[in-house]
DNA sequence: CAACAGCGTTCAGTATTTACAACAGAACGA
DNA sequence: TCGTTCTGTTGTAAATACTGAACGCTGTTG
């Protein structure tokens, strides 16, 4: 992440220069420029300050997409599906919609092996997230709270209360998931 | 904003002490710990070195939202899933989720039996969707282009664009499908 | 051609943040 | 009780970020 970058092109973006930034945001001129050519890495208390005087606030300057538009792919056949899993564990996640430059949503096609899990450590996040079980049968685990979930079964759950998909058992389950916003 | 206060949360979230923090994001333990006095304000690049080891990017750290997690319905039986069909066509959309006060996310798992369609009118609102489906085929229209899916075939694309769905074969379709943000 | 006003950059000094190490308190077992 | 090990806090020295006053540059105006 080019926090210097990220800053010159929304303060041009929005006509102002080094200085009258500077001045809106109580800050000098010389901090403006050596954030923006990366040469210091400001406090969050300062990068606030700055910030204040576009005004913009630090969520949206970090999730501010400077990238460009237009995906114009539709459909994906079950070939085209990216592969995003960690590696190390064996649990296939497939994501669709990969020519998507910014999506809103994370959807996957999950395939979880006998013995296979997300990891001891639970996952917690920000958002949403919803899943159904298509195949096989799997564990959830949620704010300690354990489920089982069999063929045909879902699950809805804030992102943020601490998880972990497990399978004990001995066949393989295959799972659609979403979740927003996406963290791919 | 509280950041100290926030990365404190976190941190006792994920269930790890200052030092362990500390050794995974390759700081020290008294940075931690002066970060969530909030006696220091971190730079954005100390910051960030400290939520690598959680982990946990710039944007979730600031957008995460440390609100209650009031215990609601997590899994749903796939008989518990609510019809809302739109009782004219013959479409059966079942949602997960319904104990979900405010959902960010619309899954539906919806069958299309033959000659089944979402309406000559194309479908146009805000947002993005993604499917897949899993059994049957099932015609996409979407910005008057018009795909095929098959089985294990998906699509994703911003709800804007003018869409329909259609089922002109003789064996029903299975769909999986999530819409953000819920019109429902 | 000055003189000026704007721009962004750079440098030296000051203020703040970070690392390292020591510290006090709590929990556990010998 | 003592020793060990964990927890978080804190003092001091080193590293880094910020300020204020330069600088060089460009375009405009008299």
């Amino acid at each position: 992440m080019d926090v210097g970058a990220r800053l010159q092109t929304i303060r041009k973006l929005k006509g102002l220069s080094q200085r009258e930034l500077a001045k809106r945001a109580g800050v000098t001129n010389s901090t403006i420029s050596m954030i923006e050519k990366n040469s210091v890495s400001p406090s969050i208390s300062s990068l606030k300050k700055v910030l204040s005087g576009i005004p913009m606030s630090l969520v949206e300057f970090f999730s501010l997409d400077l990238a460009d538009e237009s995906a114009t792919q539709v459909v994906y056949k079950a070939s085209e599906l990216i592969d995003i899993s960690s590696g190390a564990n064996t649990v296939s996640m497939r994501l669709i919609g990969k020519a998507h430059p910014s999506r809103a949503i994370a959807f996957l096609d999950e395939t979880y092996p006998p013995g296979s899990d997300t990891g001891m450590e639970m996952l917690a996040h920000e958002g949403e997230e919803a899943g159904l079980l298509i195949e096989g049968r799997l564990e959830l685990t949620v704010s300690g709270e354990t489920y089982l979930l069999e063929s045909g079964d879902s699950y809805y759950f804030e992102s943020s209360r601490p998880h972990r998909f497990r399978n004990p058992f001995d066949e393989p389950a295959r799972l659609i998931s979403a979740t927003t916003p996406a963290n791919f």
